[in-house]
DNA sequence: ATCACCCGGGG
DNA sequence: GTGTACGGGTGAT
């Protein structure tokens, strides 16, 4: 008996349970969340409360109301969450202080009854490594509308459903929708899982139905309700697209495109779940950001801290020059551009979150009023950390640490089940590693740019004395950037031993390179800090930086660059590597030869990119613009964030119907712009072989045979 | 020359 | 409703 799902229906103020055993039953409870009143010294206030709309009980309780403030006397008010926002705006304005306004409510109830979701009802513990995972019935679902070439839209009836292994098909619509209600009221599943069900399957379907007057129902009860509508958000310094989430009663609807599902499948989520008090359906659909901002949010409630409303304004955010000035120090050891041979990469495990861990950083215990005099200084600053308390931030991140290396130990220990724990581990990864980023984000709850500063600033400390610990050991140091280093030297194992033992945060060998290719700033030509690539012992290329590793480029230069690798991969040693370059440029004269005699697919010539903005807030006429008027033109409005996908057709041509063709309007008869591709196809080959004197004109001039072979040396 | 615009990371 | 800032490349104006 476990629980399945929990959701809150803010108009009937009900939460309901459900309940899996042998069936899955809701259960349902009138809820009022509970908001906190800070008086501000106002106690004539304290009436009036009672009276405003939707307040039902008003007691006081000791809070903190701030991280690191001792507790103090507030009014806690139930109240009903129709009237909330209305309520709390009016005390605003008086001069309140307002807490826990808008946390929601089911995980409210969840914290306060000491459930979570997916949680066996007798006897388990969120933070438990060791728990069964409940065998969820499942069903795949997907849907095809009947169009052969162009773009779909609703408009398209449907000519196919798949449900769990049943294809509906050759019917009329309205009866292939039925039999599919059917098929899934018969086996009743716990989990729809469908691959983009969000952007596409359900909104589909639902539309579908209502033109046949179907009230379609695939949740266990009616209420099928959408979870956000679509929208388009900044993240990761550029524009992302959201579609709405569908979500449905008493069945998990869960799409397997969205990040966390995909970085932990059900495994994953299931932990994280668990851990967060956050149901599975809202949960994947979240960033791992708002999983750790859960995670906070929960201690601090714990904690018995409230949660200021609206975002935190914290007293000194720095200007962007300040910024700039804090960061200058940055510590990136610009790569020696070329060819080096047995290289070993050395990485710090989970940086970041451990310097938070062992150094005690969070809001509160950065610049703590408390210890101005304290013995623990962040480097290059001088800020003072907290002595008296540990903070936050590292009681929540500790937990995740110690969970994610728990779990990295069974996948060696346990190899049965060794899928499992890497899916749960995975998703851990991403928390912390977005802990860090969420710092320095001023609209963090618990963010303060101070310390994203300080782990910076620490970071920088310790990369200089790995350098320092690794110098006087005899090695070589080519390159290093934030956590990682590449150098040249004998016993590597005993450097990051040393190493892990002075600074008490793993150094690992992360790999030893045959050889390795620094590559150069195309426009400068000083070393670039993310290009490289090589051969590891075990025959592994590694790759970073160039157009195969980029998600906008299409197959073709992909294609070739992967072809011209390896080639050079064959080389074990530095000079093999030398003999092997006539052989890459010779990958490279193949596919230009193909290109001009248009033999290549156009499923290979497709760019795919996700454009900042709509087709008419473009300031410059590009081929992302192009495409973007072409798909309106279609009759599709592409939001910003949402990813278009287009072939070259005329590149110098004004005409947004000339220049590209969008990809579902491309057939085989469809013409590249040859000339553009091959520039590509030059740049790419120039991408990887720049450090040994081939720039893309002396290769274009190769393969117009303007060069002879001997002519081209390095 | 300068500005506009897009992508990466880790495994 | 939730990652910044930056380096890097290419293209438009």
């Amino acid at each position: 008996m476990f629980l399945l799902d929990v959701r809150y229906d803010p108009e009937t103020c009900t939460i309901t349970k459900w309940i899996k055993d042998s069936r899955c039953t809701p259960v349902r409870e009138v809820y009022y969340p509970r908001a906190y009143i800070s008086l501000e010294g106002k106690p004539d206030l304290r009436h009036l409360i009672t009276s405003l709309p939707g307040v039902r009980e008003v007691c006081s309780e000791k809070k903190s109301t701030f991280l690191g403030r001792e507790p103090e006397e507030v009014i806690c008010a139930t109240v009903d969450p129709g009237s909330i926002y209305v309520t709390a705006s009016m005390l605003e304005a008086k001069g309140c202080g307002l807490y826990n306004i808008d946390l929601d409510p089911v995980r409210q109830y969840l914290l306060e009854h000491c459930l979570f979701p997916v949680a066996k009802l007798k006897g388990d513990d969120p933070h438990a490594i060791d728990y069964e995972i409940p065998e969820f019935t499942s069903m795949n679902l997907s849907v095809l509308p009947a169009k052969e070439r162009g773009i779909v839209t609703f408009d398209d009836p449907i000519r196919s459903i798949i449900s769990g292994d049943t294809v509906i098909e050759d019917k009329d619509e309205a009866e292939m929708i039925g039999s599919m209600e059917s098929e899934i009221a018969a086996s009743d599943p716990d989990i729809i899982l469908t691959e983009n069900g969000d952007s596409f399957d359900l909104p589909y379907l639902y539309h579908r139905a209502a033109l046949h007057s179907i009230d379609l129902q695939l949740g266990r009860e009616k209420d099928v309700m959408l979870h956000r509508g679509a929208r388009s958000y900044f993240s990761y310094g550029r524009i992302l697209y959201k579609p709405g989430g569908y979500l449905l009663s008493g069945r998990l609807h869960l799409d397997a495109s969205s990040f966390l599902f995909r970085e932990g499948g059900l495994p994953g989520l299931v932990d994280l779940a668990r851990i967060t008090g956050i149901p599975l359906q809202e949960l994947s659909r979240l960033s791992p950001g708002s999983a750790v901002t859960a995670l906070q949010v929960n201690q601090a409630l714990h904690d018995g801290v409230l949660v200021p409303w609206k975002r935190n304004l914290a007293e000194h955010w720095k200007t962007a020059e300040e910024l700039l000035i804090a960061d200058r120090g940055a510590l990136v050891i610009e790569p020696e551009v070329g060819l080096h041979e047995n290289v070993f990469e050395i990485d710090f495990a989970s940086l970041f979150p451990n310097i938070m861990v062992n150094h005690n950083i969070s809001p509160e215990t950065v610049l703590c009023a408390c210890c101005k005099d304290s013995r623990h200084r962040v480097p290059f600053t001088d800020y003072n950390i907290c002595e008296r308390r540990i903070g936050l931030i590292p009681r929540v991140i500790k937990p995740l640490v110690e969970r994610r290396m728990a779990y990295k130990k069974r996948i060696a220990a346990d190899p049965a089940r060794a899928e499992e724990y890497e899916m749960k581990q995975n998703v851990l990864k991403w928390l912390l590693v977005t802990s860090f980023g969420y710092m320095g984000f001023n609209k963090a709850r618990f963010g303060r740019i101070e310390c994203h500063e300080s782990i910076t600033a620490y970071g920088r400390e310790i990369l200089l004395t790995t350098m320092e610990l690794a110098e006087s050991a005899g090695f070589e140091i080519l390159h290093g950037i934030v956590d990682s280093l590449w150098v040249k030297g004998r016993d590597p194992e005993k450097l990051c031993e040393l190493v892990t033992r002075k600074i008490g945060i793993p150094l690992e060998l992360k790999g030893e390179f045959r050889w390795i290719v620094f590559l150069p700033n195309k426009s400068n030509g000083t070393g670039a800090l993310n290009r490289y690539y090589g051969v590891m012992k075990n025959g592994k290329l590694k790759v970073r930086g160039i157009e195969m590793r980029r998600s906008d480029m299409p197959r073709l230069i992909i294609n070739l660059q992967e072809a011209m690798l390896k080639r050079l991969a064959e080389a074990k040693t530095a000079s093999e590597f030398y003999t092997r370059i006539p052989d890459a440029i010779q990958v490279l004269r193949q596919y230009t030869r193909s290109l001009l005699n248009n033999e290549f697919a156009p499923a290979d010539m497709v760019f795919e990119t996700r454009v900042s903005r709509s087709w008419d807030d473009y300031r410059q006429f590009n081929d992302r613009a192009a495409a973007l008027q072409q798909y309106r033109q279609e009759g599709i409005e592409m939001q910003p964030g949402q990813i278009v996908r287009y072939i070259i057709t005329d590149h110098r041509s004004k005409s947004y119907k000339k220049r590209v063709v969008i990809s579902e309007l491309s057939d085989e008869n469809t013409r590249y712009d040859s000339t553009k591709y091959y520039e590509y196809l030059m740049r790419a080959a120039e991408s990887i072989l720049l450090p040994f004197g081939y720039t893309a004109h002396r290769l274009d001039e190769m393969m117009k045979g303007k060069i002879q072979w001997n002519l081209c040396e390095f």
